[in-house]
Parts: structure tokens; sequence; C-alpha cells
DNA sequence: CTATCATATGAGCATACATTCATATGAAAG
DNA sequence: CTTTCATATGAATGTATGCTCATATGATAG
């Protein structure tokens, strides 16, 4: 009960000196923040969908739509978010817009996430 | 206008071989599922914070609420959704129960995350 | 045994979000 | 100009989910 000790105050663990080292390697939350908002983006059937399909051809909405049996509203309304988080980019041709993927990041996160799915256990 | 061939239905686009062969290269339905399913654990400041934290060292429940100045209640929710995604595991020592990351993937992705978030827009 | 510490969990609530429906925009054809 | 095709968008709705609060479990100390 007596500390000698002025500030050791230890009525749980301490890890004030772990988690002080740990505070200066963490990003910024402004980051971390975009960092799940990026993953958000692929925590949707519907959108992780889009992007496979988009793996094998830019392709234009009521394309995607018919692919998925979906609304074309749906779909229009997906594409916005891919959209808005640099996933996928479009170009128009008349009156048909193709949606393509922005970069290859997209490939490798899913990538990633399909490993981890499909193994099992190892490593 | 006139159509010669009988089957020929061209009142939209005729994507009709694109989509065929897409179909067969997309993964199952159940996969696609899962992959998404994976992602959402991603998408959420919390855990991702939780995960970070993680890169640094193994840590026990009132370390990690500690250190986000969150509940022990809400950090062991999240902890546990974790752990269902196989992305961390946990190991007892006395009362004290230390979480740590479960295998590579998790780094890999986040990384990947990270890189897109904070490229600009070149590639 | 009881008390305490560390963690887990179930119910409830409040917010976020994916789809639908109706409508708007924008380009090309007549 | 008007019509039609392709896409976009706003509002509404139902569902999913993150946090809180209260309580339960599980291990150690006394």
């Amino acid at each position: 009960m007596a500390d000698k000790d002025i500030s050791v105050k230890r009525n749980m663990h301490n890890h004030d000196a772990l988690l002080l080292k740990i505070r200066t390697e963490l990003p910024q939350d402004e980051t971390l923040f975009n960092l799940a908002d990026l993953f958000k983006v692929f925590g949707d059937t519907t959108r992780i969908k889009i992007l496979y399909a988009l793996f094998e051809s830019e392709l234009c909405v009521c394309a995607i739509s018919e692919l998925l049996g979906m609304t074309q509203s749906a779909i229009s309304h997906q594409l916005r978010v891919l959209k808005d988080s640099k996933l996928v980019s479009s170009r128009r041709e008349g009156k048909t817009i193709y949606y393509f993927l922005a970069d290859d990041h997209v490939r490798s996160i899913i990538d990633q996430g399909y490993e981890h799915i499909t193994e099992g256990s190892d490593k």
C-alpha cells in the first residue's frame, strides 16, 4: 500500500513505457482514419465483384449491372464510391461511360486478402 | 435496324461475349463474400489502430484500451472481431491475455492500403 | 471459501450504409 | 427542337455495426 515513490501508481499493469514507444510509432490519426475509410470500400460484396470484373476488362455501367444482376442505379452508386476512393476511373465514349481500375494497389490489396482467406492456417 | 440474325437482340450494348468470359474468371460467390467480410474488419479506425499497435508488440487488453483511450469493453469486442477473422491470436499468462498478430498478411494488406492513400496520383 | 483483477459477453441504442424508387443530366439521333 | 439511350443522383428505408452499460467468466490471492 505504501508507495515510497511519489508518482508510481500501479493499480493495474504498468505499460506506460511500452505505450509511450508505441505512441511515437503510430501514424497520425487522420492517416488511420483514411486507411479505415479505404478498406471500408473493399468491405462490400458488390464492390468486390465490380473490382474483380474490372480485373478482366474495362466495362460500362450497364455491362456491370447485367453481370451482377443488379440495378443500374445500385451499380452507379457503388461506382461513385469506388471513384471517390480513387480505385477506379472512367472515360466517356458517346453516351457510354467506361470504368476501369485506377491503379495496381487494388490488385495487390485484394490478392493479399484472398491469400489470407484461402490459406487455412499455415505460417 | 433489320437484324438478319435470329437471336441477336441489341436494344442495349451487346456485351454478352465479354460477360461470358468474365463470368468464368470470377471467383465463387462465397469467396467474394468472405473477401468482403475480411476487408470489413480493416474498415474501422479502432481496429486499424489496434493492428498498428500490435505491429510493435503483443499487448494485453488493458494496454490497448489505455493506448486508444477507449473502454475495456469496446476493445474486447473489437479484439473478438479481429480474432474471428484470424487476424490476431491470443495467449494467456495468469489473469492477463496477450494479443498478437496472427500472420503477415495483416502487414502487407495495411501496407498496400497505406501506399494507396499516401501516393497522390503517380503511377 | 470470498475478494479482486483482467477479460468476455449480451442487450440496447444510435449511427452508418446499401439498395430501391423516382427523377435529373447529358449525349446523340431524327 | 424532341426523343431516346446511358448514366447520375437525391430521398427514403431497412439492415448492419460500434459503443455503452451491466453482468458474467476465469484466474489468482488471502
